[in-house]
DNA sequence: ACCATGACTAGAA
DNA sequence: CTTCTAGCCATGG
């Protein structure tokens, strides 16, 4: 984006029932102290092979409304690999510590334990 | 319409 | 174990 664009605050600018929104429902139901991956999200919403839509859509999560906790989607091995994208960098690992959750070295350490299936889970 | 990019993932070498 | 390749599809130039 070369200028700012105050018009489109969505990174469609159409409606909010996009494939955005979608992503932002199932993240806003992930329980405190737990996290899942891009791929999970990705598989409850049909495709599991579009992570990166998933990821992408993250990018609007935090101009989404209510909140969405994207703090608690992480790459398939519990890298933050989204950490760069918080506003004060560190946020993202300070959120996951207040949960209980153990980050070390930008890696969630019990990943397997605090992962969370929306598949199996949600329903 | 085409090309490049990306908070990803699975499989192959 | 590491490194590479291909697939995915919305968005921007």
């Amino acid at each position: 984006m070369t200028k700012q664009k105050l018009t489109s605050i969505k990174p469609s600018g159409k409606r909010e029932e996009s494939f955005f929104e979608l992503v932002y429902e199932v993240a806003r139901q992930i329980p405190k102290g737990r996290v899942t991956s891009y791929g999970a999200i990705a598989a409850v919403l049909g495709t599991r092979l579009s992570a990166r839509m998933v990821g992408w859509a993250m990018n609007g999560a935090g101009r989404a409304r209510p909140k969405v906790p994207a703090h608690r989607v992480v790459n398939r091995v519990g890298l933050l690999s989204g950490k760069h994208h918080f506003k004060p960098t560190g946020l993202m690992e300070k959120l996951l510590k207040k949960e209980g959750i153990k980050v070390k070295d930008d890696k969630i350490v019990n990943f397997k334990e605090v992962f969370w299936d929306p598949a199996k889970e949600l329903i």
